[in-house]
DNA sequence: GTTAGCACTTGGGCATGTTGAGTGCTAAGT
DNA sequence: ACTTAGCACTCAACATGCCCAAGTGCTAAC
């Protein structure tokens, strides 16, 4: 039996798979693709690859179905990216026009991905370590909080609330503000931990705990604020590719819902955003996903997107919208 | 045939249901609730009801379930409020603690929500018109794109990017960020539509354009930045009480994915706290909703939290709940 | 107005039979 | 050493028929 064709039939197994959502027989395989042999010769090559674990019988007697470790082999070396369609592209260009907010854009990013792909899309909020701060803000919301607001010049605004511990004066927060504002303003977020302890440093001693109080907050900010959300959308996509297929979405949607996870699975992909990284059903370090297939990659400096599907999906497909969609993301945003 | 008693079956029928998923016949009626008659006499009295489109059997030989109209009857005229257990008493004091930011606040209300009545919780951005501007910043992100934020003396944040059209220098920037500052720091957010234009009608000839740009920004922020958007959590509820059931999950993942459709399903129902509105199956105006139900109320000023789940659900718990959410979020949040 | 009794309906469960897709194996062909 | 035709075998899916339990509506008596 020859080697090629044992990976030919594989990648016959899983996009017949894909496309009809039924297990795929050695007689269907020879109708619809021309191999150039019998069906028994396509049993023993199924035999073999069972062997090997890339397929799977649900039953005695029912057609093949590939296995998480199967899917692994397709995406890595069988597959090849499928080019997007010229609606496609134009549909990505779009997202060029209108000069907006990073909001609109990440989110119109991930619908537009949720619809190209039919499935889930998500997207974590752009890295701005080169930003630069823009300005400082202090509000006093009650006696003992405070409202910190740090604005990059790139547009993106942080804010978070901090219990100071004792009564703040309105003052002391205004000499704090000029005083902070003036150290930092124009340095780049990533610094802001080298930075800040100067700046508390020179203040008079009697304000000095409320400035290390909020250059605390400011500093959280800086790594925190945006990084750590995500976006997402099509999680209506989750029911429909599943009616009358028993992927439980329970489970897929509590992982949704936690951040954390989505966020711990997002950045254990890698980021190269000329090739896109597959983590597929078990491979998933979450539970939940056991059924699920996680298609990702970077975009500008390291955050991510990428979609979440069941693993019967059409990898080449997605791979390509997702990789487009990444490009232009990093185009819009400015690596 | 008397009415009390009939009104008495059609809640113990519902009840039952609720619970017990199942269609729900006359004999098994005596059985669990001592109503003083015979199986006979029920059946005498589901005969009216159906008759008045109250309640209906799936197939000629099974029990009677309600219909939307008996829900309806059911809530306005026979549901009394359960009073929450301990435990629930206390977890929603336990939003009280931390005084946290007001994103933190809803974050947690929704997921508190979700958790308590095991259904979808929405909860909308609070109506912050009382708020007074605290602090205006403009920001150049680019020559002719202008970061606009609006601080609020609550703690609320607006952010807008703008188009100016044409290239704007900097320090014309610093000059009206300086003006604007200086006349509307401390007016009410709601007031600003009369204010602003006073302040671009003071401002130089020259400037007069970008300010005006401007000024539609910030009003843009006032009345839309916050109240328009919705937070939820809990959509996996939606799979689990569904499990063996068969909702169809897909059309309300959309709905609730439209964040336009929730805010007009939000808006059209009371906001009196003290008592919530129940909106039931087809009386909602979306279609993917048909078999859905939405419980909300008012809090605050005027902004909604609520939750939604199949028609088929415990009522009264569920507005007990929403109901004493909605009391502490105005408590913590201030009218 | 209530109730017992009864004939009637019907979905669900179960056992049984049938079908067809699909397999694995063997033996023959190249 | 592969490939292939052929064949016996397996098994889910479907269909059929049967019975049962739950439930109804109606009627006649209380």
């Amino acid at each position: 039996m020859s080697e090629p064709r044992k990976l030919e039939v594989l990648r016959a197994i899983v996009e017949d798979y894909v496309h009809s959502r039924e297990p795929v027989g050695s007689k269907a395989l020879v109708e619809r693709h021309h191999l150039g042999v019998s069906s028994a010769t396509i049993r023993n090559d199924m035999a073999v690859l069972e062997e090997e674990g890339l397929i799977a019988a649900p039953h005695t007697s029912a057609g093949r179905i590939p296995t998480d470790k199967g899917y692994r082999l397709f995406v890595d070396r069988i597959s090849q990216v499928k080019p997007l369609s010229a609606a496609e592209r134009r549909a990505i260009h779009s997202l060029l026009e209108g000069p907006d907010d990073v909001d609109d854009i990440l989110e119109r990013t991930v619908r537009l991905l949720s619809q190209l792909t039919n499935q889930v899309a998500v997207v974590q909020y752009p890295h701005s370590n080169r930003a630069l701060v823009r300005h400082v803000e202090f509000v006093l919301l009650a006696p003992q909080q405070v409202l910190v607001v740090l604005i990059a010049d790139t547009g993106s605004v942080g804010q978070k609330v901090i219990d100071a511990g004792s009564d703040v004066g309105d003052d002391a927060l205004m000499r704090l503000r000029s005083r902070f504002l003036g150290s930092i303003a124009g340095t780049q977020l990533a610094l802001l931990p080298q930075v800040l302890p100067s700046v508390i440093a020179l203040c008079p001693p009697e304000l000095r705990g409320l400035a290390h109080t909020l250059a605390n907050g400011l500093q959280a900010l800086s790594d925190n604020s945006r990084e750590e959300r995500i976006l997402m959308a099509g999680t209506a996509n989750l029911a429909r590719s599943n009616v009358d297929f028993p992927l439980s979405i329970g489970p897929v949607l509590e992982a949704l819902e936690e951040q954390v996870v989505m966020l711990r699975l997002l950045s254990d992909m890698g980021d190269d955003p000329r090739g896109v990284t597959v983590s597929i059903g078990r491979e998933n370090p979450y539970d939940g996903l056991a059924e699920a297939s996680v298609v990702a990659t970077g975009y500008g400096s390291g955050a991510k997107v990428g979609i979440l599907g069941p693993t019967r999906m059409d990898y080449p497909t997605t791979m390509a919208a997702v990789r487009a969609v990444a490009r232009y993301l990093s185009r819009i945003l400015g690596g």
